[in-house]
DNA sequence: CAAAAAATGTCAACACTATTGACGCATTTC
DNA sequence: GAAATGCGTCAATAGTGTTGACATTTTTTG
């Protein structure tokens, strides 16, 4: 359809790659790679009768092992009704494990069992294989610039709890 | 928890960003930062009566006038009865436009209304906010380097079509 | 031309994930 | 002791997705 020259007064200098419709491209790859990004765990979560929302609370609690829910509610921005579902479900079949916190013993620590760890790894293998394929197909410095610019997306408040638990190396 | 050399192997010949803990790291980071990215629409979205459904229709149908339905659910990857259900409310409510196609008869061309095309702006307004801060802040190779991994954690089959779709400039 | 295929729509049932609102209990903090 | 926190639960409702079955119109094909 060409069109969408976002607007003629070039309000960036010059600096092509902030053009609303370069802009309006980085939206869409987000959503494209999210897509097929999920697709490869839908496919082995529907095996256990678990959706979505059970991958993410493996993939956290696995890893963050000792985790409390109020934490893992801070990181899935959901409601504790929503978790609950989820986690009740994961518990009860044996793939989490709850256990009072001996500090304070309100809480409830968060692991995975061997089960757990077992559908964990399950659900990463074909993420972590997208990932790295995507990563050397890319090279080092486009992966810094991914990492960089999916940093600078976040949520201004959210970006050094994030970077916290996500570079906690 | 420190560490985290995920194997003792090394498959990589020292290529740091293809550890195991790396390759993780660039899961979260999209789960984060398409979890924040989605929260501005959303809360929009609500006022609307609508969900982030409608966004993606609005959104595609904006980027793509005269596209068919067929198209549409190819690039969302979902039911053509799930699309139904927003995309006749959308259409009922005048945000988007059937005409009939001239050289296909069967097919409904959709493109946005004067109100859609409000909509698609206002929706998409703090995203490219977000974005355009994002690259600011980056700068120009990181940008490259963000859409270049994007690009390649597609699923193969999808990446010409996509790019397709996301570069015709 | 008749049969097959394609593009679209629709009815129905069901599943998953999310929300808001209202409580209840145990434990810790002030 | 009162207030706050961490966690859980019951209930109602909404949004988005699925599968399956059909119907209509129009184009393509043998």
């Amino acid at each position: 359809m060409a069109m969408s020259d976002s607007s003629s007064l070039e309000p960036d200098g010059g600096n092509s790659y902030l053009h609303d419709d370069e802009l309006i491209r980085g939206i869409e790859m987000l959503f494209y790679a999210y897509r097929d990004f999920t697709s490869d765990p839908d496919e082995i979560l529907k095996t256990y009768g678990f959706g979505r929302a059970h991958h993410r609370v493996v993939h956290f609690v696995g890893r963050n092992p000792g985790m409390t829910v109020t934490e893992l509610l801070a990181i899935l921005k959901v409601t504790k009704q929503s978790l609950s579902r989820v986690l009740s479900q994961l518990v009860a079949e044996g793939f989490i494990a709850q256990e009072k916190g001996s500090r304070d013993r309100r809480q409830r620590l968060l692991s995975l069992t061997a089960k757990g760890k077992i559908l964990f790894s399950e659900l990463s293998s074909p993420q972590k294989a997208r990932v790295a394929k995507a990563y050397r197909e890319a090279g080092a410095e486009a992966v810094a610039g991914y990492r960089k610019v999916l940093a600078d997306l976040l949520n201004a408040e959210e970006r050094a709890a994030v970077l916290k638990s996500v570079e906690r190396s």
